[in-house]
DNA sequence: GGTTAATAAATAGGTAGCCTAACTAATTAA
DNA sequence: TTAATTAGTTAGGCTACCTATTTATTAACC
């Protein structure tokens, strides 16, 4: 196993610190409609290709935050007509939530505002390197999910 | 200007929403007896060689948050007793947090704790790659500062 | 079928981490 | 000397969680 260069910890920690204190200034320059959480909670309902259903429990998992945490956000949404409770017919327990017309378009808007100020960083970076980024911060990821199982 | 990949863009956003929550996994795995802020401060003031006195008009600007937040913190590790203010003598209008010996030796602890919460990840990436990630990370940061002026 | 155990969501109360508005005191400028 | 600016503090508020508890439903067991 190699041995880390202890300087080389401590400038990786510093960098860490300071990359994740990075969505202030982002959130400084938008004009959002929607709180960062509840952005994040609309974006996985609408998904990748069309809306789909979740329960909270499974938002919660995805989300990494207990169900709590998930309901009173939901409420919220809710009553700004952005997501609509569900009952689930094959489990009475769970409740699914689906956006509304409403949340869809919403989140569409701010998904677009939000990749508008990802461009200016991606310019700075390049391409490459960008992606280069993205590869390396989707790693991180998976070591995270990885080490809870 | 090099088209941007609307695809990639979205990737991009997606990974970047992900790897910010990743602090939420390290703190979980943590028996921190520090709150993550006041971590960050206690670092700040500790500083790479030797301990340093900063204002907290100079902390909130390292810090990128408002005054008020920065006092509400130095209030608390006043109380305790991990720093301490001193009089600016050289402007009576401003105030010096001062490490504690006590906060000296509470910081040194949490870092270590914390370094070897990372060893595990950049073991993970590589040392290459983490040092690929330190470099992004720091290139981003220095973005979003550039940004501000 | 009846009872107990487990699970899903909600409620209530609390902490952490900020923000803005307003205020006081000190310093600088006019 | 007065006016303007600056540094820090106080108070109230919002966001984003958490834990403990409760209620209703489902699963497991006898």
């Amino acid at each position: 196993m190699e041995k880390i260069d202890q300087a080389f910890l401590k400038s990786f920690m510093k960098a860490w610190i300071q990359f994740h204190r990075a969505p202030h200034q982002l959130k400084k320059r938008a004009d959002d409609c929607l709180k960062p959480s509840a952005f994040i909670l609309l974006s996985i309902l609408h998904g990748e290709e069309e809306p789909k259903m979740l329960s909270v429990s499974e938002l919660s998992k995805i989300l990494q935050v207990t169900s709590p945490t998930v309901t009173q956000l939901v409420t919220q949404l809710e009553n700004n007509n952005l997501v609509e409770r569900k009952i689930n017919p094959s489990d009475r327990r769970a409740i699914l939530v689906k956006l509304t017309e409403q949340g869809i378009q919403l989140v569409d808007q701010q998904r677009n505002k939000f990749l508008d100020s990802m461009k200016g960083l991606i310019e700075y970076l390049g391409v490459d390197e960008s992606k280069k980024l993205t590869e390396l911060m989707n790693r991180t990821v998976q070591y995270f999910q990885q080490q809870r199982s």
